[in-house]
DNA sequence: ATCGGATGTTGACAGTGTCAGCACGGATGC
DNA sequence: GCATCCGTGCTGACACTGTCAACATCCGAT
């Protein structure tokens, strides 16, 4: 295939994710994207099925980005109560300060399971990260599912700025989740 | 101002709705919506200040659907316990019955904080249905924030696919949740 | 040397949101 | 009664987008 590991498609995708970074999804286009990585328009057409394509691939590579600063948090501490609380600060916090990269991962413009790659990075992330916050024993599928489903919602609320304009502060509604949570995230009851 | 409580406007919201259901949201023009309508493109103008003001005002129609679907199958209910189990189902199963609505409502487009009716639709979702839930008792701030975090997260996560496709059935997810949400939502520790 | 495929380029096209400019119609002033 | 204005609607034009074709180039295998 491609010359040195698809150099240029790499190249691509770091152009997207740098004009999605520093303008916003809307100036991710594909001429953009070709002219900022030396080329031109068309030229993401020889990597990357179409524009999707593309926006799938830098999906995936901000997800495993998301998963590797979770990862360190969480495993910079020990003890179940403390892991958990990492995971949720961490996950938050990266979607915080990366706000529309977060936001491309969930965008409506992918059905998700449309692109195996993003699929794929994604059941990594969960399983990986589930292990962590479990200190490493195994965990059922809901919980795991619990588990992302409460730090997403967080996250998105926070990127929608539900949290700035209101007078509420993170910290006390991760509290609140933790103090519910903590009992479970081990393996357990239910499983198919 | 317009005529009769705005009706054009009105029917431009309604014909937005109807092309967003049955089409996707690529299928929102404001070609389409205008010729729908029976009015040509640039109408929605009249109305509108541009089409992201367009799509707030549908997102706040969708989200006040929303609040009533919730809400009735809350109140359907008594007991704490099988009002939080109501409030997650039915909020789960609008999002995944009416996906391409649901998922306008946090689309990337809005920062959401933009739009004040929208805005606003959310404020008021959020105050009641807690209450609701909460059996009309006060509830702090961070557990309703939580409580929708946890909602919003679980649809994003249905409607994206992620249960069908594996072997995890909602219910067992719900299950989990509730096993660790059943003792907050009331008002307690903390405040602002 | 030559062939073929991978890679890259420009031309063209339909579709989009939006800015101007024009048309109508009813309410309001005198 | 007439003039005026403003809310509402329309078509024309434009810049921009994703994408299909068709053409150029280069490098490795035969």
């Amino acid at each position: 295939m491609g010359a040195m590991v698809d150099d240029t498609r790499n190249r691509l995708i770091e152009s997207a994710l740098s004009l999605l970074r520093d303008e916003g999804l809307d100036a991710v286009t594909l001429r953009a994207v070709g002219e900022l990585a030396g080329l031109s328009r068309m030229a993401p057409y020889r990597h990357f099925a179409d524009k999707t394509a593309l926006l799938a691939a830098l999906a995936a590579r901000v997800i495993t980005d998301l998963s590797t600063h979770v990862a360190a948090a969480v495993l910079a501490h020990t003890g179940h109560q403390e892991r958990l609380r990492a995971f949720y600060d961490s996950y938050v916090e990266y979607a915080a300060d990366h706000r529309e990269e977060y936001r491309l991962v969930f965008a409506s413009t992918f059905s998700a399971g449309d692109h195996p790659e993003m699929e794929q990075a994604l059941d990594d992330v969960m399983s990986a990260l589930s292990l962590d916050v479990a200190d490493h024993e195994p965990v059922n599928k809901a919980a795991m599912m619990a588990l992302m489903a409460t730090a997403h919602g967080l996250a998105e609320l926070v990127t929608a700025g539900h949290f700035a304009h209101k007078q509420i502060s993170r910290r006390d509604v991760i509290d609140v989740i933790i103090e519910g949570t903590g009992r479970r995230g081990r393996a357990g009851e239910s499983g198919p």
